[in-house]
DNA sequence: CCTCCTAAGTTTCGTTTTGGAACTATGGCA
DNA sequence: TGCCATAGTTCCAAAACGAAACTTAGGAGG
């Protein structure tokens, strides 16, 4: 069975999972609710490729959970945030959170304390 | 950046994401929290291919996640359950499957509503 | 005018992961 | 002696990913 087919599943966790359970999307979500909304702020942020970034915004604004904005009118340029819905996934963010404090100690810091 | 490099990330959700944040992990976990625990069981309720679930089921014993059981002596069998750890996934898969049930309208349905 | 700069993507191409299906291992049971 | 169940492993083609270069559209400085 593809991934993708799970939009359709019985689970309602299975069908969250066929948008946002994928190796970046969440981690793009969670850059939203720090407060960074432009295409070069996730590539810092996040470290995935801008490649793949583009292909999840696409998912991301399709799925309704990100808007994407106009906020330069001369050279045209645009920028994400969230919607109501993807407001809404701020609470699933907050328990992976507490478990990963919880369970998931740093072994060798990244250096990027700051990267908020 | 590649995926595997999150597990040493300065975020927390960026750290449990390193574990449970890839295709079809939090699915296997969903089973374990329906009470499932065998393999074969896993492989029917998901969809997932074999190959597949046993590198997860190796991943997630690995991070102490799930237990690996001996559940037969005759022919030895062996069971997955989940750690006290693995429990402590249970209000983040809550949120998913809330958030789910609110913005994920079931469109047809795949007729496994027995699937538990 | 010419060149460099910013910022949001797109393209290309080699590597890794996934999906599907067949195969293996171990022992029970008829 | 076959046949069955169950937990994997192996093989291969297809899809996704990662890295890096390229494109597009205007701005700023000389």
């Amino acid at each position: 069975m593809k991934w993708t087919e799970l939009s359709d599943n019985w689970c309602p966790v299975a069908r969250t999972l066929s948008i946002v359970g994928d190796r970046w999307t969440l981690l793009i979500l969670r850059d939203c609710f720090l407060g960074l909304s432009r295409f070069e702020q996730f590539i810092e942020s996040s470290g995935m490729t801008r490649h793949i970034l583009a292909e999840r915004l696409k998912r991301l604004v399709d799925a309704g959970i990100l808007e994407r904005r106009q906020y330069s009118d001369g050279p045209k340029r645009y920028d994400y945030v969230l919607t109501e819905k993807g407001q809404e996934l701020g609470p699933a963010l907050m328990t992976l959170k507490t478990w990963g404090k919880k369970h998931m100690p740093v072994r060798r810091p990244t250096g990027n304390e700051a990267g908020a």
